[in-house]
DNA sequence: TCGAATAACTTGAATGTCAAGATATTTGAA
DNA sequence: TTCAAATATCTTGACATTCAAGTTATTCGA
């Protein structure tokens, strides 16, 4: 297999990806930086600000004024910190969990659609090579 | 082969995939949306701001604006278009081809990493299951 | 106990983005 | 041919994202 070819089909489907992706966050009213945090947090769970920076790759500072826009949206709220007054935790309200599971459900069914023309085996070869590839991040 | 565990999967395999372009793109001193516009320009070659807008998914005005600071720093430029006198083409600069190949060469490096512990076979297979899942966008 | 480290917030500057409108040019129909 | 409509790009104003640098409050550790 020619790594040229090959790489330049992993950019193709990963820009395909991004489009899509783009499409489906713009219909709900959210930029990507805000659905981003929310599909964090909606994995995470509660999540203190510090840690969901690192997982976006922002600063602090930036996840503050994140944090406020998608507070004012109702989206998501500060809870204080149990044992730690500097901190707070980060958590989805209903609403919030909503937008979340929506989204949620918009990849599942990219993935099934995806998938109608692939056996039970591919699938599960795909599986594996996906996360073959991921150890080497 | 469970569609929940495969859909949680192409989207970390994704998000692995944003981390270490943001982390490539931010050393070469570009922004994403610039890097974006110079991979295009790139595979592409000498292109029209119209339909340079549309495949990166932005507004003339945008571009108009992101043109203007990459030629600020002298890695594309406009060129007059031959036989229509409102339209200019884009094209890299030597330096812009520069930026463009080393971009191009460390995905490729990027492809043969992940590919390693690929035998031809698998390798074929998952280029075609690639092939195969993008005919549903 | 108290200085260093940490968590989050604030501010200022740069960039990205769109919508709406402006300008120049081309196109197509009368 | 002529001219209104379409097209290509640019401009402007408003707002979001982002970082760096600096601030405040709190916790940690020697």
């Amino acid at each position: 297999m020619d790594a040229e070819e090959l790489s330049k089909t992993i950019i193709e489907f990963y820009e395909k990806l991004t489009t899509w992706e783009d499409g489906v966050v713009k219909d709900s009213g959210l930029t990507t930086s805000q659905n981003h945090a929310i599909e964090i947090v909606g994995h995470e769970g509660a999540i203190k600000m510090r840690k969901l920076a690192d997982k976006l790759g922002v600063t602090t500072g930036t996840l503050t004024v994140s944090i406020d826009r998608l507070e004012k949206k109702a989206l998501l709220r500060r809870v204080p910190h149990k044992s730690d007054r500097r901190s707070y935790l980060i958590e989805l309200t209903e609403k919030g969990q909503k937008v979340f599971k929506m989204h949620h459900n918009h990849h599942l069914n990219l993935t099934r659609e995806m998938m109608t023309d692939f056996s039970e085996q591919e699938q599960a070869t795909l599986y594996q090579s996906l996360k073959k590839m991921m150890e080497h991040f």
